[in-house]
DNA sequence: CCGTTATTTGGCGACTTCGCCAAATAATAG
DNA sequence: CTATTATTTGGCGAAGTCGCCAAATAACGG
């Protein structure tokens, strides 16, 4: 039998490439807080810009940005636009990316001591 | 009583982009192949390189990215580093990604149509 | 010490992301 | 239709990311 060894090509690629538009949806902060704030339920654009705190064209973008991901889903109505979660699994990321910021923070003042 | 609602500034504000900095180091194909590799036990650069397909320098900057975000920790041995998961519930990300991209396959097929 | 192998670091051009402003679009009231 | 409010889109400069090459560093055998 010849070597098994994983590489880095063809479905793969196309596989950890559409993970990662995923994950790059969400490495920005004021992605993340918005997803925070629509897990306790729906927002609308203006109600997420009074509390990220930038323009409202900024937020909108990032509004498109996890929707395109396939994270948020929008509904409007009225002249409101309403975003929620479409996964809510999404929530349990923050767990773990807590258990390595606690790991990180105690190397760290190990590793500078 | 005030307005409770929280906004994106100070404490909050920090520890999004503490967050951020972990989603950020996910956020690349060839480093989430290289997690899910090690997900299967420690690897030195130079097997992880073969597989990525990538320049050696390059592979040896994903790793430092991982590293400097709490994913990874490496042991040097010889004249090899081994680099291994320090988090391994970072796997569980994985299974509601996919989540969001089953979901985001139904839909975009439902939406051109 | 010298050569070899494994890895990291510096640096550069190509490309992407970010946030604001201004303008376009959409819904609704009057 | 007009004005108003909510949202999206286009565009631009600033900043960050990416991958390669070349050079530096590290471990080890001889």
């Amino acid at each position: 039998m010849m070597s098994v060894k994983r590489k880095l090509t063809g479905q793969t690629k196309a596989h950890m490439e559409a993970r990662a538009g995923v994950m790059k949806a969400l490495a920005h902060p004021s992605r993340l807080f918005i997803v925070d704030e629509l897990s306790h339920g729906e927002r609308c654009v203006c109600e997420l810009t009074e509390m990220v705190g930038a323009d409202i064209s900024t937020v909108s973008k990032h509004l498109s940005v996890l929707k395109r991901a396939g994270i948020v889903l929008d509904d409007k109505r009225g002249v409101q636009v309403f975003y929620r979660l479409r996964v809510p699994c999404i929530l349990n990321f923050f767990g773990c990316v807590e258990a390595v910021l606690e790991e990180s923070n105690r190397c760290d003042v190990e590793e500078v001591s």
